[in-house]
DNA sequence: CCGTATCCTCAGTGATACTG
DNA sequence: CAGTATCACTGAGGATACGG
């Protein structure tokens, strides 16, 4: 803040309005999304709307408590919607609302990039754990 | 997995390989950089090469120990080096790789995203509460 | 089918003090 | 300057059982 180097204006594949790392909210976007399972969530329900147990089925590992959690999160913050049809037995659909298809994009950038870069890392950290 | 939509081949904004959610790697990703302090320190490095000392006043909150612990992972897996000037006081620089370059760009959509939903999404979250 | 309620554990984090 | 060592805490997350 104070003296940080006074020529770092060029942020490095910066347009005109790069914003400087200080006001940067990427610590917001893993409060919303960072957690274990919420993105997994949203990716999934970018294939459209999936009922709990679909939900619970198609991501591995998920227990049904942190189903619940993650999707009341979501709902909470406007990311995806709850729609309880009044039907027997109970049926309930999840769907993502527009807040969110504007982040599907980095998101799957974010996902080519790691399987490009999974390998290029696992070698690093085997070559950093080899080291001393 | 089952019978899990038999027509969600369209991934919405889906080019021709379109990942299926199920191989989807993002929780990796999330794991190298989902934690509370590793991203900020990525984009903070995004600006050029930084001393300890510098990093330590440029991101706000953190402290000594985090942020030796986020440097050293960020350089086992190979997203920053680390350069020991032998000089004395001592100096230490660190710079992020070539790896970190892909990232960059869906990152910062990240960011811009979450400066435009910020306030729509307190707006959600202020409704969610008040009901009930 | 779609959850809630409890209990429990442990990894991530912070505070503080010390060091090459 | 650039760390390391210790301790203590918190809350995210898992296991299990119950309920509308």
């Amino acid at each position: 803040m104070s003296q940080r180097n006074t020529v770092v204006t060029d942020q490095l594949t910066a347009p005109a309005d790069a914003p400087s790392p200080e006001d940067c909210p990427l610590p917001e976007v893993l409060a919303l999304i960072g957690d274990k399972w919420s993105a997994q969530v949203l990716v999934q329900l970018g294939g459209g709307p999936h009922r709990f147990t679909q939900l619970e089925r198609a991501i591995e590992g998920i227990s049904r408590r942190m189903l619940t959690v993650s999707l009341r999160n979501l709902e909470r913050n406007g990311l995806i919607t709850r729609t309880v049809y009044p039907d027997a037995p109970p049926r309930v659909e999840y769907a993502t609302t527009s807040l969110v298809e504007d982040i599907r994009a980095p998101l799957e950038a974010l996902s080519t990039w790691a399987r490009h870069a999974g390998p290029v890392i696992a070698a690093a950290r085997h070559a950093y754990d080899n080291r001393r």
